[in-house]
RNA sequence: GCGAGGGUAGCCAAGACUGGUCAAAGGCGACAGACUCAAGAUCUGUUCCAGAAGUGGUCCCGGGGUUCAAAUCCUCGCCCUCGCACCA
């Protein structure tokens, strides 16, 4: 017996295939072309489970449909575009701990870190090592096909280039304004990558309320403009030196660093002047909305970093102004500092202004007194409590009817139109914050700045998107449930920022200063694989606009182009031919977290650049990767890469294992316990299918069977693939079926059919190919098959070998030997002998009218006795028929429909339950009969007899 | 809050669209038996409760409903996951 090396096989089939280009093809008209590929992964670090997962579907789609006859093109690229990596490779040069530990972990030697301060290093480096892991994994990969994004990549440069030249011209290119994290001290944008707090933190939108003193406005900033109404005084820090400035015309009070951010984010300011906090205290300015004269009150609680230093005060629905409003109100000591009138000061009261459903009406008030606050210190509590009033207050609330016109409508539309409403009256205006505190890597804290020469991609454009829901109606995609999910995405998509100032990628062809972002780049690059592997042999220099144009939108004829270009114009008809030959492609496979963003991308620019007949058909998405019921990521430190999984498990049981984890939506999970145990189980199959094995050449009833199960196994696993419910089909062709296999050779006391047994080893070997293909190779050589597995037909499912009878005979059998395994063990019988008794004929037949009835609705006892009485045979014993009709009507009325079609069908009880008594009788290991329940000699001391019916014979053991 | 997907036995997970052989597939784990000097592997069986006859009881997040019949359909509620973006 030869043991199954994993290693082994494995290197030597990928070598094998690489070496015979097993995988590489070209355009063949004579063939169907199935074109299935996956996002390029971003090429930071290795490869981990997680893009394995999901680059792993696809490819058991790819060698499943090359398995039926398909000519399957599956290419595989690198995404180098964006900023971490520049980032990481900062901050190598600059020697932070951080990075440098993160690169050693993920098992990079320490003398070579250094070669990662150059970002050029990254893109040469990891998209190298990621080919080993895709071509340690078994991936039917075509690598003449490869290629980097980038302007690294002076071809894949061009393509980009021609793209966004295209997409301008139909208008879908725009310039606008939009607000970004920016850090003020080095004038940039501050990426998530470039942080040291606040990641995922986005600008968020104040509303700045302006309060009148004195010809002059002080300015307040504020999430909840709705609140206006509640107002009843101005909160000021009496320490802090605010400044004047003129801004857009006017005199605004802000404090200085309010000034600073107002200058980035298109106002015009000059600082003229400077006033003390204390200055103000007790001064009355006008609020805007209600125009009433509320007093400026004094606090030291203000965050000076945010907004403009100076708060108005709603202590009806803000827990922080209740506490700073109650508090003051006793501190006489404080009113006498700054002169107030204690009792004037007293009289301020909270205003209710928002109804909302299970809060009385100054909510503020309750839950600060529910949750027991006394003081301003109390910093988490009031968080705590600010959020509750705020969910409960914005969602369910409605404007009191002390709101003007507003009084009646939901919380939820009233800020808007009230915000919206001040600004127009010149009452208000915006400021922009970050959605909370971020500190750029210089350790600056940032602030939000209005870019204005930004480009978009106007995804926002109703007719475009109207395209793409056309687009994607005729999409099929795995699975189906996902397509509500994209229709409400291409809903929801606005205008995207196509460009920024810095990382690696493409310029923009007419704003060289812009780089395209790493999203809008890889858009349509599906097509780019189609000619890779002759246009990246070109001469970069040749390959303008024209060449695209003439490939993709067939503008143009060869001659005329390659005069212009001086390309071959072999070249570009081969190209053409590729192009014309595979696209659109058939399937895209990702995780689902690129549904809201590149694949919906994908579709715009689709639709946008190419013809309708080159629109996507088909997209896959499944969920995030698991490894013990954990979410896989980086925070959990729990990030396992393909490659140790490789090196641990090696290629087919990682593969499987990632296969059979889950399908759709749900998180595959990776069970390190199931690789285990399939590594063993795999090796024995190995050992199995090449091992000589006791046969018999003539054909049994059972062998009918295992063929009739095998058909259907096959059948029902071509189901599950074509939907890629590959761990469903696993189930299928390999649990199920190996259990039935099982099953066969205990009833043929391990002696099978040769011809079958043959016919099984190869059909299951086939089956699991696309998952273990290296196995299978290696089996499929030990046969003495020609060829590789990998190109061999998938099997079919022969019709006229699904044998229903003998499917139900066995059945019948099984369902025998469970019944009498039940009764032993219930009565802890040891048996000498069991006895069976087989319905009687008049029972079949009363049985089969029920079941008659039964499918024309029309089953009673009434129906089926006068059946019975109308019968010369059965006429004599309408007594017992009675009694058995009773029972067969209480079941047949809860039966389906297909159990009713099943059960009308009797098997041959007698003949079958003979040829298997042997079965019967090593299986328990005693004396086993099989008799007539109503034959005069049968051996009946209990009486079971009786209880006979079709399907069911009655047993007796002692 | 909005959008989407979910809640099934010790765990993972089918079933739900199309109600009925559903006490509910399969995998993992656990237990028992066979094989073995032994362990492992493998094979066989058991794995909600009760049971000396193939049965009965309870059951699919919780409440209510429709139906001869509900894990499945309707309704109300609770809970979980993901997304709500300017970027990989």
């Amino acid at each position: 017996m030869t043991e199954y090396d994993p290693r082994k096989a494995e290197e030597k089939w990928q070598r094998k295939w690489l070496e015979d280009k097993v995988f590489e093809v070209r355009a063949d008209d004579s063939r169907p072309k199935y074109f299935a590929n996956t996002p390029y992964p971003y090429v930071n670090g290795f490869l981990h489970l997680g893009q394995a997962v999901t680059n792993l579907h696809p490819e058991i789609m790819s060698r499943y449909k090359r398995m039926k006859g398909f000519n399957v093109l599956f290419p595989y690229a690198f995404h180098c575009t964006g900023m971490p990596i520049v980032a990481a490779a900062r901050r190598i040069k600059e020697g932070e701990p951080r990075q440098i530990e993160l690169m050693k972990s993920t098992g990079i030697p320490e003398e070579q870190i250094p070669l990662f301060a150059d970002e050029n290093y990254w893109v040469k480096y990891f998209p190298a090592e990621a080919r080993k892991d895709i071509t340690r994994f078994g991936l039917c990969t075509d690598w003449s096909r490869t290629f980097i994004t980038t302007s690294a990549n002076p071809h894949y440069d061009k393509f980009v280039r021609w793209q966004f030249t295209r997409l301008k011209e139909l208008g879908y290119v725009r310039l606008g304004e939009h607000p970004v994290v920016w850090c003020p001290k080095d004038q940039t944008v501050v990426g998530d990558h470039d942080r040291i707090s606040g990641e995922g933190e986005t600008p968020s939108e104040f509303t700045l309320l302006k309060f009148e003193l004195e010809g002059k406005y002080l300015l307040a900033a504020t999430l909840r403009p709705e609140t206006v109404y509640g107002q009843t005084n101005l909160w000021l820090d009496p320490e802090v030196e605010y400044v004047e400035a003129d801004v857009d015309g006017e005199t605004w009070i802000i404090n200085e660093q309010c000034a600073e951010k107002l200058k980035e984010q298109k106002h015009e300011v000059n600082i003229i002047g400077k006033v003390k906090g204390r200055e103000m205290i007790g001064k009355s300015v006008i609020a805007p909305a209600i125009h009433r004269p509320i007093p400026i009150l004094p606090t030291r609680f203000i965050d000076q970093g945010k907004g403009t230093g100076i708060v108005t005060s709603v202590p009806s629905d803000a827990p922080d102004d209740w506490v700073a409003l109650k508090v003051l109100q006793e501190d006489k000591e404080e009113c006498k500092k700054y002169g107030l009138n204690v009792e004037e000061l007293r009289a301020i009261e909270p205003i209710p202004i928002i109804i909302t459903k299970g809060w009385g009406p100054l909510p503020a008030v309750e839950i600060v007194d529910k949750m027991g606050i006394k003081s301003l210190e109390e910093k988490e509590k009031l968080l705590k409590a600010k959020e509750d009033v705020y969910k409960a207050g914005f969602y369910d609330g409605i404007m009191r009817e002390n709101c003007d016109e507003f009084s009646g409508m939901p919380v939820i539309r009233a800020k808007d139109v009230i915000k919206e409403k001040m600004i127009e009256e010149g009452e208000a205006s915006t400021l922009y914050e970050p959605s909370g505190d971020v500190v750029c890597r210089c350790l600056t804290p940032s602030i939000v700045k209005i870019v204005s020469d930004q480009w978009f991609l106007a995804y926002g454009d109703d007719e475009w998107k109207s395209q793409v829901h056309e687009c994607l109606d005729d999409m099929t995609l795995y699975p189906e449930i996902s397509r509500k999910q994209f229709d409400y995405v291409i809903d929801w998509l606005t205008d995207w920022a196509c460009t920024h100032h810095f990382g690696l990628g493409t310029r923009l062809p007419w704003d060289e200063k812009w780089v395209i972002e790493s999203l809008s780049d890889s858009t349509i690059y599906m097509a780019y694989y189609t000619i890779s592997h002759v246009l990246q042999q070109l001469d970069p220099e040749k390959i303008t606009d024209e060449v695209f144009d003439f490939l993709f939108k067939n503008i143009g004829t060869s001659s005329e182009v390659a005069a212009k270009t001086g390309i071959p114009e072999d070249a570009l008809v081969e190209m053409r031919r590729e192009f014309e030959y595979w696209y659109p492609f058939d399937l895209r496979h990702s995780a689902k977290d690129l549904i809201q963003n590149h694949l919906t991308f994908a579709l715009f620019s689709h639709v946008a650049i190419f013809d309708r007949k080159y629109w996507p058909r088909g997209y896959g998405i499944n969920g995030y990767i698991t490894v013990r019921e954990e979410k896989m990521s980086k925070s959990l430190g729990n990030v396992r890469t393909l490659r140790d999984a490789l090196n641990q498990l090696g290629a087919d049981v990682t593969r499987i294992t990632l296969a059979q984890g889950g399908e759709g939506l749900d998180d595959p999970s990776f069970d390190p316990g199931f690789a285990l145990t399939i590594g063993r189980k795999l090796k024995q199959w190995y050992s199995f299918a090449t091992e000589k094995h006791e046969t018999r050449e003539e054909w049994h009833p059972i062998d009918s069977w295992f063929r009739s199960v095998m058909n259907k196994s096959v059948k029902e696993t071509e189901e599950a693939m074509e939907q890629m419910n590959h761990r469903t089909a696993l189930k299928i062709c390999y649990f199920d079926l190996q259990r039935e296999w099982q099953w066969y050779l205990r009833r043929t006391s391990n002696t099978p059919n040769s011809k079958l047994l043959e016919d099984f080893v190869k059909t299951e070997t086939k089956l699991l190919s696309p998952f273990v293909p290296h196995l299978c190779e290696e089996i499929w050589e030990a046969l003495g098959k020609e060829g590789y597995i990998s190109r061999a037909s998938y099997p079919e499912s022969k019709a006229e070998e699904i044998d229903r009878v003998a499917e139900r005979s066995e059945e019948f059998l099984k369902s025998n030997l469970e019944d009498i395994r039940e009764i032993l063990k219930v009565t802890k019988i040891v048996p000498k002998k069991i006895v069976l008794y087989l319905s009687p004929d008049w029972k079949n037949k009363v049985y089969l009218w029920a079941i008659q009835l039964a499918k024309s609705q029309d089953l009673s006892m009434k129906t089926i006795m006068e059946k019975a009485s109308a019968d010369d045979e059965l006429k004599e014993k309408t007594k017992v028929i009675s009694q058995f009709a009773g029972k067969v009507v209480k079941d047949m009325q809860r039966m389906s429909s297909a159990n009713l079609e099943k059960f009308g069908n009797l098997v041959d009880e007698k003949g079958y339950l003979s040829e298997s008594v042997e079965l019967l009788k090593t299986q328990f290991s005693c004396d086993v009969e099989i008799c007539d329940a109503e034959d005069e000699s049968r051996y009946d001391p209990k009486s079971k007899a009786k209880f006979a019916m079709p399907w069911r014979p009655a047993i007796f053991v002692e």
